[in-house]
DNA sequence: CTCCTACTTGACCGATCGGTCAAGTTCCGT
DNA sequence: ACGGAACTTGACCGATCGGTCAAGTAGGAG
């Protein structure tokens, strides 16, 4: 089995920074929940930019996961989106559950905080939202072809504008620890894709 | 005229932390670039966290401006949002220049890095955001009144997907500092709205 | 058994963090 | 001219930050 301790290690960085943020979670915190001490998480990760980063590329395979399953079924386009916001709106219920806040979208968060380091980080970020968004653009086009979404839209536009709202609702869901506010999602997400 | 200092930190802060993160700027980074000594800043805010707290107020009060310029016209209500949408999209190109880095929605970015310091200044955040939402919801209600939006939809969460809309477009802007994100976003708003 | 690599330990580092304070200085009303 | 409040100054604080390192230990390959 591959290094108990790296995987420790993650984890629990995972669920400190998306209880809180990444600035506030010092590797010190990290360390002491994870029952490590310094010198091994310094074994695995060469600095707490990249941990962060570790986290980031995690939440994407998460994510990934979600979207894989939800838009991998035998079903029209439309009803492959709503599976993926069910799914979206079920994995936060879940984390709010574990973490005892409700969390915001995890690449939302990072996408939001890490930036600000500035330098590669930013790019490895956008990449990550890039590939979000390429996801849903090609199951919106699937939905195009058949005719459920106006073909004269532009997909990744519209793809995008999907991203957003989820992503916006999450956050607002965060700030005000409610998830209810995450109900009507799935009838925001499809208002959002017009019939052609 | 009220102090000038205490108006130059703070809009010495603003500035930094929309460029970076309230956790990125440090006292002293607003000390240097404000020209003023620790001790003066310390006399007009008794803590960092009080010093973002009155920068999310200042950044409300912009945006207030904003609803208010665009929502207090002679106008249908729908054509109102428009404005604001066109208004905040300006705002942001007016940022970004200014930044030299296309900000997120200012209001937004500090709802997701705040709250993270718990507490009393979650619940002055989910305040703002409160005061936002309630403000598209009236205009939302006009446009309802008038039999512009279904009226059998709740108009408060019509404006929260709106304002989850906005405000995730301008974070995808931000980490891929790329303003024509916000491009189609008036169109979006009003896909969210359905004529009834 | 030996040797080498992978990993762990705990002490340590300089820098920076947010914050304090006593001693000024400036400015105003009286 | 005086007194006091408002404000500024610069030195200072302990804590915490991210990060390093030499010395260990464990464990599989030969």
């Amino acid at each position: 089995m591959p290094s108990d301790t790296r995987e420790r290690v993650l984890a629990t960085a995972r669920d400190l920074v998306h209880a809180a943020s990444y600035a506030d979670v010092g590797v010190d915190d990290v360390c002491r929940a994870a029952g490590v001490r310094k010198g091994s998480l310094y074994h695995f990760f060469p600095s707490k930019a990249e941990l962060g980063l570790a986290v980031l590329e995690r939440d994407w395979e998460l994510m990934s996961g979600v979207l894989d399953d939800a838009f991998g079924r035998e079903e029209p386009p439309l009803e492959r989106l709503d599976r993926f916001v069910a799914s979206f709106v079920a994995l936060m219920g879940a984390m709010a559950r574990r973490l005892g806040a409700v969390p915001g979208c995890p690449i939302g968060n990072l996408a939001t905080e890490l930036p600000a380091v500035g330098g590669p980080l930013g790019e490895r970020v956008a990449d990550v939202l890039g590939r979000y968004v390429t996801r849903v653009a090609d199951t919106v086009r699937d939905a195009q072809a058949r005719g459920d979404v106006a073909r004269d839209l532009d997909p990744v536009g519209l793809a995008l504008s999907v991203v957003a709202v989820v992503q916006g609702t999450a956050a607002l869901a965060r700030a005000h620890d409610d998830l209810t506010l995450l109900a009507d999602l799935a009838t925001t997400v499809r208002r959002l894709l017009p019939p052609g």
